[in-house]
DNA sequence: CGATACATGTAACCGGTTACATGATTTT
DNA sequence: AAAATCATGTAACCGGTTACATGTATCG
């Protein structure tokens, strides 16, 4: 499943959108990280109803502005759960950070609180490895020159360390508010 | 210019080239984040070709193994500095980092130091500017449920903070090599 | 009345992924 | 002799980008 097709179950999931709705969802938000052409979400919505995870339903079918509204199917929401617990792996923290991140927007709502905290202590795990594999990397290259590369390098080690850092935060963040239930409700 | 074509190009620029060689250097480092699949570099290649950034020679002409090695003509070059030096946008920062991150690994080799140091400031500022709009954003959606959004929506901050304050840093760093050349030479 | 927002789509293009194909050379 | 490495490619597929097409409704 590519990364817009989870973004558009996702955001289909918290409620029926229509092609529309979910164009100015990727406008408006920084979710704008994820394609916002009608190019690829109408097509990629075509994909998603003719494979059975969403249900389109036209709605002011009489009038002169139509508009088809999407929602989850039961096939759909498996889908989207076993897809957002499916385990995270090396090559998801290096090359698809951005889905893992997307699947944690959403794993809380589809897949309860506990599997969002689990999901965020594998994720600071993964990375937190990452950082060492980098790290090791970084000590083979010492002194000899390639300053470039080697500033390059620690961007990369940067980046990821904050992301591990974040997780580990936002996990306890989030067992708190499990403590601490509608506190600032 | 895709990012797998900057990355080739760039290799290239250091000197020429094979194919494997390009798929060796993508497997083994970091660069790994750009694609490794011989379905990918060979196109690529060739594509470069066509348009004359660069030229390919059989080595080992006569033997049962030739090689195809691929070094950077004049025009490929000035396409690699003209590349290198388009001026950052805020779309870059969103959408194409790693294409960001990739033209610094590159942009001090080939269009000298200054440049480097110049081209990190920018992208600082970028990042920083960005980082603003994120956090305009955050003060939008405060309170008010969502916390797993929220959640993600920190996650950008972080991780772009951290990309801007390692471009600061890593600007010092040139800085104080350029004062210092070959200090640990 | 003009601009903006609503609303959905198509078509050409590009290029990356996956899987397959081939075979020589070197190492174990 | 088997396995790993060297070395280059092709073909089918998928899906995102760009640009185009069409027309209504609402607001100032």
């Amino acid at each position: 499943m590519s990364t817009l097709s989870l973004a558009i179950l996702g955001l289909i999931s918290q409620g029926p959108r229509s092609g529309y709705d979910l164009r100015k969802a990727f406008a408006t938000t920084p979710m704008g990280h994820f394609s916002m052409s009608p190019g690829a979400i109408y097509p990629a919505l075509k994909r998603l109803e003719e494979s059975g995870l969403v249900r389109g339903t036209v709605e002011r079918k009489r009038t002169l502005r139509p508009r088809e509204v999407y929602a989850l199917t039961e096939e759909g929401r498996e889908a989207l759960r076993s897809t957002l617990l499916q385990p995270i792996g090396r090559d998801d923290v290096i090359w698809r950070m951005d889905n893992l991140m997307l699947r944690f927007a959403f794993i809380g709502d589809v897949c309860g609180h506990e599997q969002a905290i689990a999901y965020l202590k594998a994720l600071a795990t993964h990375t937190e490895s990452y950082v060492r594999e980098l790290k090791g990397f970084r000590a083979m290259v010492v002194g000899r020159g390639a300053i470039y590369g080697r500033l390059a390098l620690q961007h990369g080690l940067a980046s990821y360390a904050a992301t591990a850092r974040w997780a580990r935060h936002a996990a306890k963040e989030l067992e708190k508010a499990h403590r601490e239930p509608a506190a600032h409700q």
